[in-house]
DNA sequence: AGCACGCCGACT
DNA sequence: GTCGGCGTGCTC
């Protein structure tokens, strides 16, 4: 019988440009019934032939390389682990974000399933080694190599000894795919012998005696940690109970449960208001007609969005489809977690990056396996293997984080639109304050566009008052506090109500600076002044982690007379409790929520009204609804607004506003004191009438005379270098190339070296093209990219970000 | 990324 | 003469 032989075609886990593009192997015969497309493989690649990971994007009989082609080495998987569909969405990000398709194609994969390499060492010849490389192996044949652990001095020894042929270099591709074990028990007695046991105790075994009860009264077996829990014993216990051949211990595995520990109540449709009945009727014919078509849900806050979703997706289901939902990490809050999961029980899986990296595996399975067929989750939830999708919601849609900021540098919302086109499946787009591209689309008629003009029961909305700092600031001895905010503060204090106090952080910190000499403490890496750290008492970078100790003389003219500027959670939470001593104050930043859960055990803590005041950065404005909540502060509203980017009054807008409504949600009245020095910028004050339309209207014209989105699309081109120079010399190349290819109706901004640019002792320059229509400008930037391989040898890198969120 | 090849200077 | 520096090219 003749047999043909099959071939596959396999992108590696090599990230570089050169190596961007499928190799081609051959495929064992006892390969051949398994092999399929999107299974993992490891494969020999390079002239050592070292064994590195690899994705299958295709197999096929027909070869046409003409050179040699080596064999894969090993299947990874019994089982595809992307599909069709998320090999196709890889290859279009990656064309689209300008991406390795490596990288694409491991964000689609929870990280336990990302390969990790190890350096393994065997001992070919032991003669004649050095006394360090004989220790190194220690009567073993062999030993794992750890590059990072080994002194430099060591690590040349090994690599001489490896030249000499003594000793020989394998690379292993291990998966790291941890199925959770755990340890379950179960008595092997009977009752009888049971009893008999307990007879026999000595009297003081207390917690023996409580375990055997437990036996008594429960045959099942049951899991080690929560017997230890219940019971209030142990390990020690059960291994003596185990000694004496009362219980047995063995191993199983679990799905490990994100929501184990939560208390959750069954949640029912809510009546619709006439606008939200609209929208839903709205939706559910386009989900009924399988429209790839997108919707603008333009609600200000306490309209009822999540209602609408709600109801949509349970509008899916019932036809037997799937649901993904999209929100902000930082509204993935317990209380929207809990609403979904009453509303729709175990088939919801949550997906975001408060999990553990089992967590996250195990979610994922789920899906995969068709056991969940609602998705909630961050951004790179919009991956999850889900089939047969009927119907995508994105929330808060104009969040910037459903942007990822390093490679792939792919939108959500536009991975979401892709799929969605894919399964015929309807977008939500759902926001108080959308995005201006939204927005202009919605108008534009690009999208449909539905509003939910009215709060629920038509609360009202929460009276806002600016106050303006330029004067309030000399009045007290706390330049962080005027005196209506701690007046407000002081009557919820009385009346037992709670306050929410918010220090808007974006692009500030507290920085050290001699008063005598004007000495500014900043990173030796990195063009920025280090930040203190009060909890670790040090000054730290925020971009390179350097760290070291807080001066307490001026290192330069060496003056005791320091001082630290700016304002931290930290510091004003010193000051709130001098202020008022008897004030129970929660602080909630990224110092202390670093911990697993600890966002959590602060809100919730807050909900149980364990505090008078929350104090926290941006964090706090999202998705909370705490009914007892009749004051909400912000500190510093405008250090957004100092900052060099088009966006700025945007996003000052959108927080202030979504803030607001986090006062008064219930029957009291709620009031919102928004602190400023620029009471009369038009983004403060219009965030304070709550007034979206006339921001929109203001703000678009001001894009429009600056010819920046929605008006154009952007691409920002960076290029970096540890030397000065070649960065420099690079951008400006970029620059004349770009400027031969561009029509006469786009421009470039630029080009300039970065705000902050020396990261890492990497110097960055950019520029930014504004285009609207410049079919030749993907094909013209590959070529940029892949002319520019050689470059990155001499470290020049070049990276292209779409319709980029920063400027800076 | 990692490895080999190759072309230069400074050493046994 | 050869050892070893790292610039350059290539990986199915």
């Amino acid at each position: 019988m003749l047999r043909i032989t099959q071939y596959a075609e396999v992108i590696v886990d090599v990230p570089t440009m050169q190596t961007n593009r499928p190799y081609t192997y051959k495929v064992k015969k006892e390969f051949e019934n398994e092999i399929d497309s999107g299974m993992r493989v490891v494969v020999p690649f390079g002239r050592g032939s070292r064994l590195v990971q690899g994705f299958v994007m295709r197999v096929f009989t027909q070869n046409s390389f003409e050179g040699s082609l080596k064999e894969i080495t090993a299947l990874i998987d019994f089982e595809p682990v992307l599909n069709t569909e998320s090999l196709e969405l890889a290859k279009w990000m990656a064309r689209n974000t300008f991406s390795f398709a490596i990288s694409c194609l491991q964000t689609m994969l929870p990280g336990a399933l990302r390969a990790k390499y190890q350096k393994e060492l065997v001992l070919i010849d032991g003669r004649e080694l050095s006394k360090e490389v004989s220790a190194f192996f220690n009567t073993r044949k062999s030993q794992f190599l750890d590059e990072q652990k080994v002194s430099a001095d060591l690590l040349t020894k090994l690599l001489d000894a490896r030249k000499k042929g003594k000793v020989k270099l394998n690379y292993l591709v291990n998966d790291r795919l941890l199925p959770k074990k755990v340890i379950f028990v179960k008595s092997i007695l009977s009752k009888e012998q049971l009893e008999a046991a307990k007879k026999n105790l000595r009297a003081n075994a207390a917690n023996l005696k409580k375990m055997l009860d437990y036996l008594i009264r429960h045959s099942q077996e049951v899991q080690q940690t929560i017997l230890e829990k219940k019971l209030k014993i142990t390990a020690q216990t059960l291994h003596s109970a185990e000694k004496r051949g009362w219980i047995k211990r063995f191993e199983k595995v679990a799905r490990r449960n994100p929501v184990e520990n939560m208390e959750i109540v069954k949640t029912h449709p809510r009546e619709l208001t006439v606008a939200q009945k609209e929208a839903v009727t709205a939706i559910n014919a386009d989900i009924d007609n399988e429209n790839a078509i997108t919707f603008l849900l333009e609600g200000v806050t306490g309209s009822g969005k999540t209602e609408v979703y709600l109801q949509a997706i349970a509008h899916v289901l019932a036809k037997k489809k799937t649901a993904l939902m999209l929100v902000p990490e930082i509204s993935l809050t317990p209380q929207m977690v809990k609403r979904v999961i009453g509303r729709f029980g175990t088939q919801v899986a949550l997906f975001h990056s408060g999990l553990s990296a089992g967590e996250r595996f195990d979610e994922w399975r789920r899906i995969k396996e068709g056991k969940a067929s609602v998705v909630v989750g961050a951004r790179s939830a919009v991956f999850t293997p889900l089939e047969n999708i009927g119907v995508i919601i994105m929330d808060e849609e104009h969040e910037s984080s459903y942007k990822q900021e390093k490679m792939p540098r792919y939108h959500a919302r536009d991975v979401a639109k892709w799929r969605a086109d894919y399964h015929n499946c309807p977008v939500i787009l759902g926001s108080a304050t959308p995005s201006l591209e939204s927005r202009a689309r919605a108008q534009k008629g690009v999208y449909r566009w539905l509003k939910l003009p009215q709060r629920i029961n038509n609360r009202p909305l929460p009276a806002v008052s600016l106050i303006d700092m330029r004067q309030e600031a000399k009045k007290t001895r706390f330049p962080d506090f005027s005196q209506s905010l701690l007046d407000a503060i002081t009557v919820r204090l009385e009346k037992k109500e709670q306050t929410i106090l918010m220090l808007n952080r974006r692009g500030y910190s507290s920085f050290m600076m001699c008063r005598d000499c004007g000495y500014v403490l900043n990173c030796p890496n990195c063009d920025i002044s280090l930040t203190l750290h009060l909890d670790t008492h040090s000054m730290k970078c925020h971009y390179c982690g350097h760290e070291e100790k807080i001066p307490y003389i001026c290192p330069a003219c060496g003056s005791k007379q320091i001082r630290y500027y700016g304002t931290g959670t930290q510091k004003v939470e010193k000051e709130l409790r001098q202020l008022f001593p008897q004030a129970r104050i929660l602080r909630m930043d990224v110092d202390t929520t670093r911990r697993k859960g600890a966002h959590e055990s602060i809100l919730r803590r807050f909900g149980e009204r364990k505090a008078d005041i929350l104090l926290g950065t941006q964090m706090i404005a999202k998705g909370l609804d705490y009914p007892e909540v009749t004051l909400v502060g912000v500190l510093n509203a405008d250090t957004a607004l100092g900052m060099a980017d088009f966006r700025a009054s945007e996003r000052t807008f959108q927080l202030l506003t979504q803030v607001s409504g986090r006062a008064g949600r219930a029957q009291k009245e709620g009031k919102v004191i928004i602190q400023t020095y620029n009471p009369n910028h038009y983004a403060l004050l219009l965030a304070q009438k709550q007034d979206y339309e006339e921001f929109f209207n203001q703000e678009m014209n001001i894009r429009h005379r600056g010819g920046y989105p929605p008006y154009f699309f952007t691409i920002q081109v960076t290029a970096s270098a540890l030397d000065e120079g070649n960065a420099a010399k690079k951008i400006f190349e970029t620059y004349t190339e770009l400027k031969k290819v561009l029509g006469r109706n786009s421009f470039i901004l630029g080009p300039t070296p970065k705000a902050i640019m020396r990261i890492n002792n990497r110097y960055y320059y950019q520029l930014i093209i504004k285009y609207k229509k410049e079919p030749k400008l993907n094909a013209c930037l590959h070529a940029l990219l892949q002319k520019s391989q050689r470059d990155e040898r001499a470290g020049v890198m070049i990276t292209i970000d779409k319709e980029p969120l920063n400027f800076i």
